[in-house]
DNA sequence: CTCGCTGGTGGGACCGTTATCATTGCCGGG
DNA sequence: CCCGGCAATGATAACGGTCCCACCAGCGAG
């Protein structure tokens, strides 16, 4: 085993026959090189197994072909599609994304994002994150465009692609009034000071909000254990609700993997749904749409999340002249109400 | 808004009054550093808002800081807790993830695996990959430690820390065996020369071996869709399974999320489980253990696996002397039948 | 008092690539 | 025949750090 040091483009440039500029050129310019030269250098390269060193390029040329994006988590399936989206976009314009998370750690934020401008990304792209005041610091002094996702903040930093979490609450409440329920729940994380992301208690008090619009007392709504929310969740959520709020006609979970939850652990109580209780959910997950009866839920499209991300990216990036700041975008993509059969009119 | 560059390290020194290499040590290693000259020197650091750059640091010192893991897709709950573990045990020693995955795509293994290779990772690691000749070229003249996971290949490249798909599969057609069933069915996925991952392929051979041992007809193998799998699968697949061997009474799915979409398959069509039909899957996936009734799995410990690895890789990397490759590692973690209802002794 | 050692700091060279400008050879037009 | 212009290639200086060694005080031992 020939333990030597890869390849530069020194040796490939030697074993070639000419100036390493022009092995530069053959990777990334190929066409304005003669065919023979670019032949005879290819040929090199392929018999060395050369392959260029990104951090020497980047920081020759100054663009590292990083994006940064920074997650609660990866556990999460929307998540996972943001980031889906993201890559698919990206791909084709030969960047790479760097991926952290925080774990809905408020203080590994800080952490990870000094880690992550350290590798010099040339867009960072942000999800639930707190924005402490270093933190904005840091962001502005990296003086890249700055996109902050899956939510619409009423003073963002720069760019914005997401939705209104707390028109989801508002939506869900709306939905469930509208088919005659009086006696409304929610189910939520407990939201304090240590919690990163406060996506989840926006929905939830868009709920609350619009309960007391229609003068309904807001007993029902519970805040139980902490993010990330799955399954078990919605189990012990509604023991609690079952406590706090017996006479509970319809409920909604600011997470499906709650809702799930809630529906099988209705199932082995013995109780219908719907028609001992209402249930319905947010973020349309897959197994929403499997399980009996099928889940309602409000849907909003990560993935086309994800990609508009990656386009908006592109196109910044793409641009000669840096933008100004206040020609920020912000882009609201939406909801749906996928009306399964977990609610039916009471 | 100040558009200038981000600060380098020979602005903290001359604000600093120091040389480069002094905040250069006051970073990597404060200690040797005289506590006053510390001081100020850290105040120019704050002053300026300096993020060193990891890019040039590694360039110089040749070590990126990075670790490659490339998977098949970061939507799958267990591939997420791999990535998880490994991240947990990484953060401690300064390794930052950088995360590629091939969605089951053969052609962008290689380009994900150059691109990857392009960052200069200080180890590698790979799941079910497909290891053509020129991957396989391509990892050894990277010269890094290379480690397979999440399988137990019987020519591994180097490291392998994983458990033996094909054992899961004679484990799960034993263990239905062993409770008298004897008209046994499997699903999985269809797998073809495009196909990148043969993990489950593996399963579901083992599954067939034992079968065959068994003298049983394997007729109720049926290989439908394609990865990445999940609930739809299994219900296609079960629809399947009645139209080839309606007889069935057991079967095994390679993964939860398939078997979980057959019990809710099952569900709609009225038929009882396990009564009808015994349902056991792979994965451990938290909602087997939440629908009703539960699902009979087969646990392997992927979070776990995940962070052995990273432990592995910190070791490899931080002994001085870098180990024969006749020393490569090969772990099994092994894997466990959770038992549950969906299975019943017939 | 001198010498050697030690702890703290600085001065260059260098890591592998690309930006920039210079150089070369060739072609066609005046 | 000469010269301007263009296409292809090369030389050199960055890019932002760290490695390696030299330097310099201060101090204890001989």
């Amino acid at each position: 085993m020939k333990s030597t040091r890869r390849p530069t483009i020194r040796e490939v440039a030697q074993l070639a026959g000419v100036s390493r500029m022009t092995v530069s050129r053959v990777v990334s310019d190929p066409d304005v090189v003669l065919p023979a030269t670019r032949d005879r250098v290819n040929r090199a390269i392929a018999d060395l197994g050369y392959v260029p060193d990104k951090a020497a390029g980047g920081l020759s040329s100054r663009r590292t072909g990083f994006v940064a994006l920074m997650l609660p988590t990866l556990t999460n399936a929307n998540f996972a599609s943001v980031a889906h989206g993201l890559t698919e976009v990206l791909r084709g314009s030969d960047y790479d994304l760097l991926i952290a998370y925080t774990d809905y750690d408020l203080g590994e934020e800080e952490r990870q994002l000094r880690n992550l401008l350290a590798r010099r990304p040339e867009a960072i792209v942000l999800t639930g994150a707190s924005h402490s005041r270093e933190i904005a610091r840091l962001l502005l002094a990296a003086n890249i465009p700055i996109l902050e996702i899956a939510d619409l903040p009423h003073r963002p930093i720069e760019h914005v692609i997401g939705f209104s979490n707390h028109e989801v609450g508002r939506t869900a409440a709306r939905y469930l009034l509208d088919r005659g329920f009086t006696r409304l729940g929610a189910i939520g994380a407990v939201y304090d000071g240590s919690v990163l992301d406060h996506r989840g208690e926006e929905r939830i008090r868009g709920f609350e909000e619009e309960l007391r619009r229609s003068g309904l007392p807001t007993t029902g709504v519970i805040r139980h254990g902490i993010a990330p929310l799955s399954y078990d969740h919605g189990v012990g959520a509604l023991q609690e609700l079952q406590r706090r709020a017996p006479d509970t006609q319809a409920l909604f979970a600011v997470s499906d993997l709650s809702a799930v939850g809630v529906v099988m652990e209705c199932q082995r109580q013995g109780l219908r749904v719907p028609d001992d209780l209402s249930i319905m959910g947010f973020g349309n997950f897959e197994i929403g749409r499997e399980i009996n009866p099928p889940l309602t839920t409000i849907n909003v499209d990560f993935h086309g999340l994800g990609s508009q991300t990656g386009r908006l990216i592109v196109d910044l990036l793409g641009s000669a002249t840096p933008p100004a700041r206040e020609a920020a975008h912000r882009v609201d993509v939406g909801l749906a109400v996928i009306e399964r059969n977990t609610v039916r009119p009471a």
